[in-house]
DNA sequence: TATTAGCACTCTCCCAGCCCAAGTGCTATC
DNA sequence: GATAGCACTTGGGCTGGGAGAGTGCTAATA
């Protein structure tokens, strides 16, 4: 790995004028086109040298032998860290994203509508993911009888989230039965962290399990139906413009797998948690994304965690052509994030 | 309008055979390559005869002079007529459709599905509504309160379906009061349409205006916050399969349209609801969508209503290229929506 | 009379050949 | 160290000439 040392300014600046005229025309870049839009007058001739020299550290690539330059993983990589520290939003930007998401008042919509603004600002494919996470707060329970044994559990969390789950029983509980256990769970559990509320609703359906008793029988049939299972990781996932892709010089086939992988919202979250965690603080910008997904090759994330406080609960980010407008969309992603706690704070 | 009467059973056989062979090939079909593949052994003077009066009739198109024939609309429209009797699902269909579809138990879950199982055996893009009909019964209402005036309200309907709202009120009213609201519609209105609860409770409040109650004052706010909005024609949209397009040779202008559309959930919907009504019983397939969609040219829609005995409670559909194929996909959608009124009327 | 064979014609696709523009590396010079 | 000059490389675009597939028309045929 080269020593970012061996920059010098010259070098710099060239590469960032490269960059920036590959993201803008997504042509190769000669040293003659530079010359001429570098107002430091430099010859063509130095800039080659430079060139040169900054294909050597492995920051450019030649498509073949008489091309311009491509800027490589390692050349965005620097531009993204050398532009990262003038970070502020345009004014047109921030008007659009607040008047979005403004008066949203449920976490579901503001997550939609994030990934839907975020997909409008940057061009790319906007994401957005709600974790519920283990620690909700149960607030009510509701049981529904159904036709055919099944029963519809629906779960209130103290965050303002709803679940609901229909589930098929072995046994016919009927809506009385299910009244009692709904009421039992509310008025012993209500404002428990609801894994505990399993753990101890297990425990003492273990204890009772001698004795002859309808209730614990009830819940016993209610627990192993998964009526509280609104404490397992479920998660909204919202991807929105995916059209954006569409218009990007790609070859068809790796645009159908890349638009198939974004269909399948579980794989597009496991890749977000993969990249974002709640330690980091900041936008996080992910270039060479095709050693985790093949077909993403040419296409960079930038995300960043949603937290409330200390704690991650969601996470949004943009997929993107590595021929992106990055200090825009770096932008828009942190300036929703702090929304996000600024919202939720303001929820919980 | 051309009288079909006029096509004999010799110009039937070879507008079949061209359509076709078209859709496999997606190459104008030329009278050689018909009359090699023609069991009868007529010969290319004879088709191509045959094939200048099917052009005179609007069946077939050249793309330029010293090409082969391509069918329009027309011909698929004709195509599709004549199959249609002889539709018998095949048993690798039937399988694959009953082993994704089996063991879902919730309405959403099996549009989820089906939306996905079309789209696989469909090579289209699989879409499935669900209406939440305008009479559905009340079954449970609970409301929880949030931080800043905000209420959390839950309605679950007789049919299992669970509606929760976020809504900002004027006042700030405890969790004891909402309780009290709750019981209250719980009490006097289990069973009730939910329109007609938002009727009466309307009734209610207007004739004990006068007096001061508590009570009525809530669930005045409560009213005016939407709570009961469970009646309006939410809708479960699901699309599935877009990246089937990305394989077509559209051009990639129309393709980023066409995938925008269908981003736009609402706008599929809208399609569907204007094609296919509850009065007719089976499969519909329209051909010659570019009229309402303009990007949707060479596309057809197969679709088909989700009865519920006479009720319509959702829709089905595939949006597939013209160059489809139609026998497999119309069994497969017929084949669902049965299942479908199947699995919902054993649910009601 | 319906079908077929023959023929001249049309059009697209593909390939080879050519030139041009853009870009490079190297060397000599300022 | 920066620049100018020069010979060299390479892809893209343009052209022209088949090859192939297909057509419409006319004349021959069963």
């Amino acid at each position: 790995m080269p020593n970012p040392g061996q920059i010098g300014h010259r070098e710099r600046e060239i590469l960032t004028a490269i960059v920036e005229t590959y993201i803008s025309t997504g042509e190769p870049v000669g040293s003659r086109t530079l010359s001429r839009q570098n107002k430091d007058g430099l010859s063509p001739a130095t800039i080659r040298n430079v060139m040169a020299d900054l294909a050597d550290g492995g920051f450019l690539e030649q498509p073949h032998t008489s091309a311009g330059r491509v800027p490589t993983s390692q050349a965005y990589r620097y531009y993204v860290d050398q532009i990262s520290g003038r970070a502020t939003i345009s004014p047109a930007d921030q008007t659009l994203i607040s008047d979005t998401l403004q008066g949203t008042v449920d976490v579901q919509e503001f997550l939609e509508r994030t990934s839907h603004v975020l997909s409008l600002v940057s061009s790319g494919v906007g994401v957005a993911i709600g974790n519920v996470g283990p620690k909700n707060a149960l607030e009510h329970v509701y049981f529904s009888h159904q036709a055919n044994n099944r029963v519809l559990a629906v779960v209130v969390t103290k965050s303002g989230v709803v679940h609901d789950r229909m589930m098929r029983l072995d046994h016919d509980l009927d809506q009385s039965d299910l009244n009692t256990a709904a009421n039992y769970i509310n008025e012993n559990f209500r404002g428990w962290i609801i894994s505990n509320v399993k753990a101890e609703l297990r425990r003492r359906i273990e204890q009772e399990r001698s004795e002859y008793d309808r209730l614990m029988k009830s819940l016993e049939e209610l627990y192993k139906g998964g009526a509280l299972a609104a404490d397992e990781p479920a998660k909204n996932i919202f991807v929105e413009g995916v059209a954006n892709l569409v218009g990007n010089d790609q070859d068809r086939e790796r645009l159908r797998d890349l638009v198939k992988t974004l269909e399948e919202k579980e794989r597009v979250a496991d890749l977000l948690s993969a990249y974002l965690d709640t330690r980091q603080e900041a936008v996080r910008v992910v270039i060479g994304l095709e050693e985790a997904v093949p077909e993403m090759r040419n296409f960079v994330l930038i995300g960043a965690p949603a937290r409330v406080g200390e704690e991650m609960r969601g996470s949004l980010a943009v997929i993107g052509p590595t021929r992106m407008d990055y200090q825009h969309t770096i932008t828009a992603v942190s300036y929703i994030a702090q929304l996000f706690d600024k919202l939720l704070n303001e929820n919980t």
